[in-house]
RNA sequence: GGGCGCGUAGCUCAGUGGGAGAGCGCUCGCCUCACACGCGAGAGGUCGCUGGUUCGAAACCAGCCGCGCCCACCA
């Protein structure tokens, strides 16, 4: 870490500074700059084909966790690229108000402080919750500026600011006057903690280990009746039927028949319903229609009355009787005790099924019959799947598609009034008749009778039904606004896997339905962030992992890189600190290559490449494989098809694997020769690659090719900026004679070295090698170079070696390399090396050999054990044998002759 | 009940018809004048199992086993 204290971006630049790179140093600064020269702004009229996306709206109070920050680093990545294509691009950010999330939050804090959101009164508690967005609001924003996300913050919006709510009301009123808003009386899921309705979606579903209840419902005249199997029991309160399968035979007589309720002695018909499954329980169902969606389905069918049961919290009401006052699993245990009392519970069986909680706090909904404002889906739905199935909306990957419509093929109508008070209020008033107004500003009088006293409804919206209109409300709508004709339909969302049914099937229908178009192109489905292991991440598991904290330690450009390296379309990503840790090596590995480059680039500008004949064999390479790495991130980050983990390993391999380890080595033969002529040549190229190199790693590491990119081009920063630069084009056709021949340096390279490790040549000796090869026409040239990257003191090439007394062969592909071993190996140590290492391995045969005699060992060890014991003995045999033969090579050559 | 994904080195993963690879971890040798957040060398795999297609399969097909996820109003 370096101590300077404000260091322009400059300042900071690679040649200036000594040590590692040092994000913290920079980032800051390179962010304040991008924004302040406007970089991330844009406007309609700009030139360029438009191309936009909408953020999915943040928790307007939460803060960025690491799903946010693979999402945020895929945006990004996607609008640098379209930016630096010269396209109109602009990111939308802002947040959503998320209605039950935000409201649960605050009451928490007001129910630290022992107050309720009753207590305030709802404008009270509003303006709380106003207050504490305030506060913590733009939280989650800054953090994405940390990141590195490049959205036009001129154009921050909320689901709940004024412009959105217009256009709430006005998607409200007119779909009401289309009649697809309706207020109705039906079957919700109901919070009994949050106290309100939610949709169908904001149900989980979990596995519950629970009770198959048996009740026997005598007839009125004390017959045997009916028995009926549930896992409610407390329910049969609300009973107002039994049914059965019309062909049931063993039901054939009761059909028709009257039975006595127990407990609450009411008289309910048996009936018969197609719905029934005969094989499910003893093939007949209690039903109770106020509490089961299927039960309100046949009692609708068969005018049974409705009994409701419970109250707001579960708890039951006077409509049970005795059992009035408790709460429902409390009511459970008691009505089975007095059904058992009165000898009507036949039996009891363990049973696991599905039982539905809320999504938002985990409680147990109870379905119940409410009034609520629905949402007519179904022509909705219709527009959404026919534009999917038309292909004008497509999703990456595919096979997303068909759970979508498949969804979309079964949707019940959309229950959208919310119990709560932090939302959209459902703009319907209310006269003392009942009359319903509906209006998209405060009416005076009902519509109906004119009666001037109206009170609006209490409830609110649920907070998806304002981020279904996020698309377009965000450039202006319902206003025609040059922002809207421009970039409506966004370029492509970017989004998880998990809300395309609470997100982008809402979008989509009511996109459709308001414009004239689809409201994005390509649904761009990413993946989860896990733990090293793969697991789901989980504050109770102990295993989340905080982006702020790494972008702290490791700079943003490293958790990036570590998160896009790992993501494919539509798979989850694993996320470790080693990970994060190794792409900060990495940009670390960047920085100090092209400090290399600056000091000796003589000031050296990316610009015309020398001609093609001036050009040395590794240059021709470089650009070669330069070529191949851009096409191949070109190609990985095309809109749609984005393979991050492949465009960051191409970029990182490219970096480390080529530029660094052969091209930067080999460059130094020129660099710091004295042959002006080729050191210009090798400046030209190695600008240009470099250039080209952080252009291409810019949309996935913005933070360090900018600053480096800086230093390289010249360029000052503000309008001249690596992020305003242009997307490198093709070097122009593959150098496959280039790649070939340097892949035949590597080989000879490769075997030499290998032979230098294997005799522990120490690096600082220099020896001599005597080349025989099929290839020397093509190898001769790149003598300088194989000395330079082996370290040899003479490279020569030879017909054939006659006298090889005193040499050894290191044998490569296409050839042999002769080398002479006085003076190069260190005979002597290298005996006593084998040596030891010989006393050693016999010491390890013996030992296991020692311990297999022992008949104690072997008889009560466990097999596993003595088995491996066994095999170690073999493995250690074989390391004997090999240093035997080793050895006795070694000692021909030191009483062999001496070598000339 | 339906659907989807995954099973490749110790760990996490890439690789979709013709060389079994990467990062981390591990072993050995090096503070070589860009970088020890580094350099060089190396060990390590019956590509889940079975069968099929093919000249050729980690990859394509079928079945099976295992893990994970999503959807679902059989009480």
């Amino acid at each position: 870490m370096t101590d300077v204290v404000d260091p322009a971006p400059q300042a900071a630049a690679p040649h200036a500074t000594a040590g590692p790179y040092d994000p913290a140093a920079v980032e800051h600064l390179l962010y304040e700059d991008w924004v302040s020269a406007g970089l991330f702004h844009a406007e309609a009229d700009d030139p360029g084909e438009p191309f936009s996306i909408v953020i999915p709206p943040p928790n307007v109070t939460g803060s960025l966790h690491v799903g946010h920050a693979l999402e945020h680093a895929i945006i990004d990545a996607v609008m640098r690229r379209a930016r630096m294509e010269g396209k109109n691009a602009v990111w939308v950010p802002g947040t959503d108000h998320a209605g039950i999330a935000t409201q649960n939050v605050v009451e928490q804090q007001l129910a630290d402080e022992g107050v309720s959101r009753h207590d305030l009164g709802r404008e009270a508690f509003i303006e709380r919750v106003w207050r504490w967005r305030e506060e913590s609001g733009g939280l989650i924003l800054q953090q994405m500026r940390r990141l590195g996300a490049s959205c036009d913050w001129e154009r921050e919006a909320f689901t709940f600011d004024e412009p959105r709510s217009r256009a709430v009301r006005e998607v409200f009123v007119t779909l009401y006057e289309e009649g697809l808003i309706y207020r109705g009386n039906r079957l919700i899921n109901w919070c009994p903690r949050c106290l309100t309705a939610l949709s169908d979606i904001e149900v989980d579903h979990e596995d519950t280990v629970g009770e198959l209840a048996y009740l026997r419902y005598p007839t009125v005249d004390g017959g045997d009746g009916v028995v009926v199997a549930t896992t409610r029991p407390e329910t049969m309160l609300g009973d107002t039927a039994v049914a059965v399968h019309p062909d049931d035979e063993r039901y054939r007589l009761l059909v028709g028949a009257t039975l006595r309720l127990p407990l609450v002695d009411r008289e309910i018909p048996v009936i018969a319903d197609d719905a029934v499954d005969p094989g499910f329980g003893t093939g007949a169902v209690k039903v109770t229609p106020a509490h089961d969606p299927n039960d309100h389905a046949i009692a609708q069918r068969h005018g049974l009355a409705s009994v409701d049961i419970f109250t707001d919290h579960a708890v039951v009401d006077e409509a049970g009787g005795r059992f009035a006052g408790l709460e429902r699993y409390a009511a459970r245990a008691a009505v089975k005790e007095a059904l058992a009392a009165e000898g009507l519970l036949v039996r009891v069986e363990p049973y696991t099924h599905a039982v539905g909680t809320c999504s938002r706090c985990g409680t147990v909904v109870e379905p119940r019959l409410s009034d609520q404002w629905f949402v007519a889906v179904t022509p909705l739905a219709a527009d959404a799947i026919a534009a999917v199935e038309a292909g004008r909306v497509t999703f990456a990957p595919d096979r997303f598609t068909r759970p979508f419509l498949e969804w979309l093929r079964n949707l019940h109508d959309w229950c959208i009034s919310r119990q709560i008070w932090w939302g959209h209020r459902i703009p319907a008033w209310y006269c003392p008749d009942g009359h319903i107004t509906v209006a998209r500003e405060e009416p005076d009088a009902c519509a109906t009778c004119g009666e001037r006293a109206l009170t609006q409804d209490e409830d609110v919206l649920d907070t998806w039904f304002s981020s279904a209109l996020w698309p377009f409300t965000v450039f202006g709508w319902p206003e025609d606004t040059p922002a809207l004709r421009v970039w409506y339909p966004t370029s492509v969302l970017v989004t998880g896997y998990d809300i395309n049914t609470f997100w982008v099937s809402r979008m989509l229908m009511m996109g459709i339905h308001f414009l004239p178009e689809v409201p994005f192109r390509i649904v761009h489905n990413h993946g989860m962030v896990r733990d090293r292991y793969g697991k789901k991440m989980s504050k109770s598991f102990g295993n989340v992992l905080d982006p702020l904290d790494f972008v702290d330690r490791y700079g943003a450009d490293a958790l990036r890189f570590a998160l896009l390296r790992h993501c494919s379309p539509g798979q989850d990503v694993p996320l470790a600190e080693e990970w994060v840790e190794g792409a900060r090596r990495f940009a670390n590995k960047l920085w100090n290559a092209i400090r290399l480059a600056l000091q000796t680039l003589d000031g050296t500008r990316p610009g015309e490449l020398p001609h093609r004949e001036q050009l040395a064999l590794e240059d021709r390479w470089v650009l070669s494989r330069l070529e191949r790495c851009r096409a191949t991130v070109h190609e990985a980050t095309a809109t749609g098809s984005w393979a991050w983990s492949t465009a960051a390993q191409t970029l990182y391999e490219f970096t480390w694997d080529e530029l660094a380890d052969w091209y930067l080595e080999a460059a130094k033969v020129r660099l710091y020769g004295h042959d002006e002529a080729a050191r210009s040549v090798v400046q030209r190229v190695l600008a240009t690659v470099l250039d080209d190199l952080l252009r291409l790693l810019h949309p996935l590491m913005p933070f360090v090719t900018e600053t480096l990119w800086r230093a390289v081009s010249g360029a000052t920063g503000g309008q001249q900026s690596l992020a305003a630069a242009a997307w490198p084009a093709s070097l122009g056709e593959r150098d496959h004679h280039a790649e070939a021949r340097f892949a035949l340096l590597q080989e000879v390279v490769g075997e030499l070295r290998r032979f230098r490790a294997e005799h522990r040549i120490p690096p600082a000796t220099l020896f001599p090698v005597a080349l025989v090869t099929s290839r020397r026409t093509e190898l001769e040239p790149l003598a300088p170079l194989l000395a330079t990257l082996v370290g040899l003191s003479e490279v020569r090439f030879a017909a054939e070696v006659v006298d090889t007394s005193g040499t050894t062969t290191v044998v490569f592909p296409t050839g042999e390399a002769y080398v002479p071993l006085a003076g190069v190996i260190d005979v002597a140590g290298e005996l006593e090396r084998l040596r030891k290492e010989l006393d050693s391995a016999r010491g390890e045969v013996d030992r296991a050999r020692g311990k297999l005699a022992n008949p104690q060992f072997v008889e009560r060890a466990p097999a596993e054990i003595v088995q491996r014991e066994r095999d170690k003995q073999a493995g250690w045999k074989r390391v004997v044998a090999q240093l035997e033969e080793e050895l006795a090579q070694l000692r021909v050559l030191e009483d062999g002759p001496p070598p000339s």
